[in-house]
DNA sequence: ATGGTGGCGCGGCCA
């Protein structure tokens, strides 16, 4: 069974022990992380080798920033959504044999009208054509992370105060459909899942002890992955601990069966 | 409640 997770941390450096704690809890074949804020040159390599796993990272300082953590080494082969130039460090795309894993952290959008909206809105246009020609060239794809949209007004605690916000707004699920449409499946629908699942809350208001949360993190899997996903759940354990990061886990397990993913 | 909390880095931005 291959193992792979998601996991916006807000910070490796603040949420380094909760992830070495996680990976010896879980033991996944790959952990996506986002938000890691940090440049190259301080990320904590030797913590996560220690923890027994390969890391590939685009950092950046401050804000942004991604890692892909895993057992064998993979190889990295995207830092940025082609022809999309962007000095924010948001796209790490690591191939694993047959399978090249993708991990994003998706612009926020802030408000919806914003600057930064127009910008969400232009970095998913770009993430679409990329997506679709790797899927019409045959990849194999599992692309996961931080998506900043909340797929449907189930994943929503409370979709009428929420309606027409960011994170939800009709353009942006436009846009996650037209992934969804390209050939990608949201693999935590391929299961019977309790209502109320989410995998981000706000820090404030005591939102996480109200289940006030969002479900904007995401593992989607191109069609043939799809049919071979065993489980899809969110972890809402590191959640819980003191000084969290507001976002938890997203893990999917895959047989992986046929020669075409001899992950070697 | 145009607030609230947290990270970064030391004032103000971002989520």
């Amino acid at each position: 069974m291959f193992k792979i997770a998601t996991w916006n941390v807000n910070s490796l450096r603040v949420r380094l022990e909760h992830v070495r704690q996680w990976l010896a809890a879980e033991q996944p074949d790959v952990l996506a992380l986002q938000e890691t804020k940090l440049p190259d040159e301080a990320f904590p390599r030797q913590a996560i080798e220690e923890a027994g796993y390969q890391a590939a990272f685009a950092g950046q300082r401050t804000y942004n920033g991604v890692a892909v953590l895993s057992r064998r080494t993979g190889t990295p082969f995207a830092d940025e959504i082609p022809g999309f130039r962007d000095p924010q460090r948001r796209v790490l795309a690591v191939r694993f044999g047959a399978v090249d894993v993708i991990n994003l952290y998706v612009p926020n959008g802030s408000q919806v009208g914003s600057d930064k909206y127009a910008y969400k809105l232009e970095w998913l246009r770009a993430l679409h054509a990329w997506i679709a020609e790797l899927l019409q060239s045959g990849r194999h794809l599992l692309v996961l992370g931080d998506f900043n949209i909340a797929p449907e007004d189930r994943d929503v605690h409370d979709p009428l105060a929420w309606e027409g916000q960011v994170l939800v707004s009709p353009a942006e699920r436009a846009a996650l459909g037209k992934l969804i449409e390209a050939g990608l499946v949201d693999c935590f629908r391929l299961f019977e899942q309790a209502d109320g699942c989410y995998s981000w809350w706000d820090y404030r208001a005591r939102a996480f002890r109200r289940n006030h949360g969002v479900r904007i993190d995401l593992l989607l899997a191109d069609r043939t992955l799809a049919k071979q996903c065993k489980t899809c759940r969110i972890d809402v354990g590191p959640r819980k601990l003191q000084q969290p990061s507001d976002h938890a886990p997203v893990i999917g397990e895959f047989a992986l069966q046929g020669t075409d993913f001899a992950l070697s």
